[in-house]
DNA sequence: CATGAATGAGCCTTCATTCAT
DNA sequence: TATGAATGAAGGCTCATTCAT
């Protein structure tokens, strides 16, 4: 027989699709009530990600955040990583999502930017935590769940791109690195928006909105004394 | 919203600005080697926070990188925060200057933020790192040395703000929002940078400008099928 | 100097002798279920514990590998050194017992300690994950329990030691040193089998019995170049 | 040149054969000092995973026995894994090389065997600590430190083994499985005895070896009233 | 019978920092 | 200048165990 070689247990790695959320119909109250501390613990979590970072924040400070013990925490989640994960996944999946049915309902291409800009802010107002966490935790992520979340994001990407070559009417087999810097551009004014919102300066958001949608379109207003007049 | 302040738990903070430069008068040689020692810790330095982020690296990655022993570290600086300081006041004072003389220099509105665009896209290529660390660990000082660094910041919001003002007219007074925001999309556009910049897609630089101050002045190109005819 | 009893930081513990089996003079059926799931979770986490050893196994692994909930298992066991203890107390009662009936079954003192070897053997191979248990974590019970199991080990010594003393003809009182020598140099050998015993290399286990006869009452075989035969 | 992925630096695994001890011919004094400080940390560390077993070990009971702090124990050594990777391989070389010499000097095979329980009986009393950890925590290590350990143990094998086959006249061809088995009969007598050894009841050990010796080359001692006579 | 939810204690490890030399 | 040696504080994570249901 011979003595195997100890090994820790461990297990689960990489980005463990949660199990679908309606798997047991079982115990109906049970689920929602542990399901709803379940979000509020993630809202949680996001909130103080965007705050300190995700380096800079401990589990404890979730754990202390929520009233739970910091053993309880790890009832919820698998690791700190995949608290991140669990985060930016959901997130960017719902932002994404919303973000193509924007697009798909508008007609012409013009319309189709505007209604990502508009969606995109909106959706920035509804979930400013978690969508800073998507936007500035990207590498903290690593293998599988780093994977997955690229790959949303570039769904993300590929959908701007498409309305930007639409637009311009680049070429992109032939303009492809212009399409990606024009589009990049726009990407950097929606994410960088984190670094300065301010909800007392800065709403209705729907003003802002229309100042992107401007510069987008025809660059920095002119001259007139008057902008979107 | 504006990015919190991260603070951790351990706090003590001082006077951050270090010891003038000038501190000790010994012999120039020394002085020149010490200097030169220094200035290349700060450039490994800022690397690997451009690498990892301020929070994970570690004062012992920077000794490894550099051949220096852990200890000997901090005859260069007194603390990581220190460090970072000095990696943003260097960098930030030299990009501002930079940055207010090559405006200076031009003379219609339009030239000015054409000039402001170049010599950013120039700087960044000279600087990447020290640069980068500026942008995203903005948050990670404190007090003192915080404000320190903001005011550089403002100097360098200023800079721009006024010219966006001259160009589109618009009138501080009445619409300081409006400036606000465009001049905000604009530093957008140029932070983000960090985030996708490839040395072997994103050359020659010029391109990059050119396409960027079209954006700035005119938004996307239009179905011309030509971009920068 | 003799392994030292191993501690926990955390103790308690109490009167180890777990409720009588016979507590609960509930339903026949019931009874019965719950004895064969209850002997099943003892071998499930008997091989777990041979697999990695005491410490190293958690009421988890057994949970997992038994398919119950983490805190089903303690209807079963009242604490983890329980489970322990009833492998052991389980396993070395039925070893003794079997050893001292086959001894009392042989002749002659060398039929005994003939019987005692190839009845131990038998054993190993029908309870090996048990028996290593036994063999291994004497150390990890502790107060009643380990006195408790100690007491079996012990009638299991002077079984064994009594027939060392009758064939060698040494005398307990003048030479107990020699006698608890030779005996734990047979224990040795029978209980390092633990270490290296494969299946497929050390079948059929008959021999490997003829062997360790051969050894305990001639020592290493002779020069005849055929060993056994 | 997009944010690179962020790692942590950890590095070194596997078996890092530390710097030969002649390294640096400077500060002698300091050296000295230094290794001797490991030395003593080892023994301790020894003492205790002897006693609790490596597992129930932690690492705060070698800083508490040695009167440092716990984060002082990582200058010493990288994990508790490399910790018991020393152990076992400054261990476990010494032995065998001793062991090896002993053999060498030995002329017949008879005296060869001799000359190798004799050195080990030595050894354990010098080792006692040490060298159960060698025996019983082998499984404990993994990886690249398991190979290398693995790889002197079946240094030792071979040596005893080449022995066995010797004295016996069985053909390591034909009788392999023979050699093995008596082999490792003899190995479960000299490592069994650290479950009792005694040192009040069992000295001098010369005794020991005479028994043991004994036993090797012809079994239990016979009727004739004096053993080892 | 059985489990979901939760926790106190403890473990390994890393880190910024100090200080004597 | 520079470093070897050391430490307090903190962080991620696991575990045995409990208890209401």
């Amino acid at each position: 027989m011979a003595k195997q070689k100890r090994t820790k247990t461990k297990a689960k790695q990489g980005a463990p699709r949660q199990p679908a959320p309606e798997a047991a119909p079982v115990k109906r109250g049970r689920r929602k009530a542990t399901e709803a501390k379940l979000e509020n613990l993630l809202a949680t979590a996001a909130e103080l990600m965007a705050q300190k970072g995700y380096d800079n924040m401990s589990i404890r400070d979730v754990a202390r955040a929520t009233g739970y013990s910091l053993a309880g925490m790890y009832y919820y989640f698998d690791s700190k990583e995949q608290l991140l994960f669990q985060i930016q996944r959901n997130t960017f999946e719902s932002l994404v999502t919303e973000q193509e049915a924007a697009v798909q309902r508008a007609k012409s291409a013009k319309a189709k930017l505007e209604a990502l800009v508009r969606n995109y802010l909106d959706f920035f107002l509804r979930h400013t935590n978690e969508l800073k966490v998507c936007a500035f935790e990207h590498e903290s992520l690593k293998d599988a769940a780093y994977e997955e979340v690229r790959d949303i994001r570039h769904r993300w990407y590929r959908l701007l791109a498409g309305i930007v070559a639409d637009l311009t009417g680049l070429d992109p087999a032939a303009d492809d690195a212009s399409i990606r810097h024009y589009t990049l551009f726009i990407f950097g004014m929606l994410n960088w928006i984190f670094m300065w919102f301010d909800e007392r300066r800065d709403t209705p958001i729907e003003t802002l909105g229309d100042e992107m949608i401007h510069m987008i379109f025809h660059g920095l207003p002119r001259q007139t004394k008057n902008k979107k007049g």
